[in-house]
DNA sequence: GACCCAATCAATAATCATTCCTGAAACGGA
DNA sequence: TCCGTTTCAGGAATGATTATTGATTGGGTC
């Protein structure tokens, strides 16, 4: 994990009062190697293999406190477990109907988004979340697939 | 339920092949009824005033067909059950996070993203749904409440 | 270095929305 | 009316996630 990444999570954990212990590190680590957007059940199968008597349950525990002190962030399609991601930038993600690959979508500036959102609505808005879905260039090619 | 929604259904039952019967009408009078958005258990127990006999598998069942041909839409959010709308405009909804109710969120385009999404990604998208969380303005002024 | 307290952990049970399964019932066409 | 297909009701099963519980750990203090 680079060092800049390091010193900043060490101070959200300080802030937070959280303790940064080794299964919490050994998560940020899973999501760190993962490139794509794993889920929980992905990031427990990566821990494990280092440490293998780490419960399930302990990742859930660690993802929630990280996402809860934005060291990391989840987002959730409907019909698949909820994934997480290392990348706080604001940025949409697509992810595909047939093999769940997720994908990032550039280009698109959410900042003016969630201003016309808030202008137009008396909540007080506190996330949102663009949740999109489609076929990847290799299932979209071999339609009839299994 | 208005005479032009009827003959709408009527021609999307007839084009898909599926028989509109009593159960799945009633379905779509216990969603156009009850204004929030409702869940099934919602629409379940709505239905099961005029029909006790139906049972909650049967109104997924139906919520399923009716969302297939295009009679309905859903939106799941995250920590809570997926939400059922009549409403087919191209629209947002805004949840509150803490009382659960929702709310639409009128003039945002949403042509404009949909369209600058599909221009920055390779993926064929079917799908954009855009999930908001706030506080409503009931709950913003109650913060410290239970 | 031993002790203490709170935070954290592992393991497992529980939850809850949703789907699956099965046999019965309803419906449309010949 | 009979037949084949679709749909239904009821209940069991699934799967992600959360709650529970008792054990363990780690940091601060003497």
């Amino acid at each position: 994990m680079p060092e800049v990444l390091d010193h900043d999570i060490r101070e959200k954990f300080r802030r937070s009062g959280y303790t940064l212990t080794s299964q919490r590190r050994a998560v940020l680590e899973a999501l760190s190697e993962a490139r794509g957007h794993p889920s929980a059940e992905d990031v427990y199968l990566v821990v494990k293999r280092k440490n293998p008597r780490v419960a399930l349950g302990t990742v859930y525990q660690a993802l929630s406190v990280l996402e809860e002190i934005g060291v990391i962030e989840s987002k959730h399609w409907s019909d698949s477990p909820t994934r997480y991601d290392l990348n706080l930038v604001p940025h949409l993600d697509v992810r595909c109907v047939r093999c769940g690959e997720v994908a990032e979508v550039p280009g698109v500036e959410m900042g003016d988004i969630d201003q016309q959102i808030q202008a137009n609505t008396p909540y007080e808005v506190t996330r949102t979340a663009m949740l999109i879905e489609g076929l990847c260039p290799k299932c979209s090619g071999e339609r009839n697939g299994a």
